[in-house]
DNA sequence: CTCGAATGTCTAGCGGTGCTAGAGTTCGAG
DNA sequence: CTCGAACTCTAGCACCGCTAGACATTCGAG
């Protein structure tokens, strides 16, 4: 009954055309303007099919967080992949990941900003997730001294993420980025 | 004509009643319960006076903002009241502004979260802002070593809001912060 | 081939949002 | 006492996320 088996195939392409449209619509014009009557309009289907892919907006903005993260866990290992050793390795990852959420504002904002509804703390954290994460630390654990690595990668992240988070609100200048790094980067390898 | 002053008067009264409705709203029930309509009949006056007031409401949210920045200086220049040095200086003050934050979380919502129209970055930048900028700069100039003092500031300052942000939106456990602090603290003391 | 059931999609609408035009009221000045 | 300005209100706009229920289509059984 091959019938079903193209439904499916049908289904799941649309899927993917709604978290698409909504990452691109987001990307154009911010996350305010992906309501749920454009995306309908721009996927060329009525509000309600929406609703029989995801419980809502919110699980949209988390389908498009996940694509981010596995993008993220790409852009960081491809940054280190020289195998840059001590300092070299970190500032390559901190500079990987701000440019990161520079080249992709909307996407930054649904993976750290937004509430998605994803568990970042329990035993359901999605994989891609915890690649990301996996990703900083196999970058940062040999840089963290005697501290608990884990301990350093999620206070280093941290930083980045405010770093981040407060130039792209227009609390800190951009102008001054590469030097607050250059700083965050030696204070977290000893100089 | 005493009569205008006594309007006056009566009129920064509705606006402060105004300002503080909103922050205990927000502190109640989260931003999202301040709805210009609930707002309204808090204070007994209908929605238009609002507007009479603030050009809309994320003007409101600034107003809250400002107040929280004016806590946020004084938060912090007690913790550094009894003038402690190096290393206990930084601590005493990253905890009190996480504490801060813990404490008052929908007004460092407003202050860097929401969108509140308040400029950060140019020369109108309003005196509370300024002013607690300043209080970190005090207590943290003198362990900035060789490095600019502002910038240090806006990096230690990025760090501790990364931090609370992660937390706060369950990126982070709430139970690690003690440690992850004093793992900032170490790095931007040099050890 | 027919027909009932299941599946899929749509229209229409609910209760909510920020914000505002214009009507209505109040009140001080002359 | 009247008039005009200042003020506040009612009512409503266009939009939001979300959903009930009508309608169409497709499928499998007889």
């Amino acid at each position: 009954m091959p019938v079903r088996e193209r439904k499916e195939r049908e289904r799941a392409r649309r899927h993917q055309l709604i978290v698409a449209t909504a990452r691109g619509i987001a990307e154009e014009r911010g996350w305010d303007a992906v309501t749920t009557r454009r995306l309908a309009e721009r996927i060329e289907y009525s509000q309600p099919v929406l609703y029989s892919h995801f419980r809502g907006k919110r699980e949209i903005v988390g389908a498009v967080a996940l694509e981010g993260f596995a993008e993220l866990t790409a852009a960081i290992r491809s940054a280190v992949a020289g195998g840059p050793r001590g300092r070299a390795a970190v500032a390559a990852l901190a500079e990987a990941y701000v440019a990161f959420a520079e080249r992709n504002p909307a996407l930054y904002d649904a993976m750290f900003l937004l509430d998605a509804g994803l568990p970042f703390t329990d035993p359901a954290t999605p994989a891609p997730l915890r690649e990301a994460f996996g990703a900083l630390l196999d970058t940062l654990a040999d840089v963290a001294g005697d501290a608990d690595p884990g301990l350093f990668v999620e206070v280093f992240w941290s930083a980045l993420h405010g770093l981040v988070a407060l130039t792209r609100s227009g609390r800190l200048t951009e102008e001054g980025t590469a030097r607050r790094l250059d700083l965050l980067v030696d204070r977290f390898t000893g100089r």
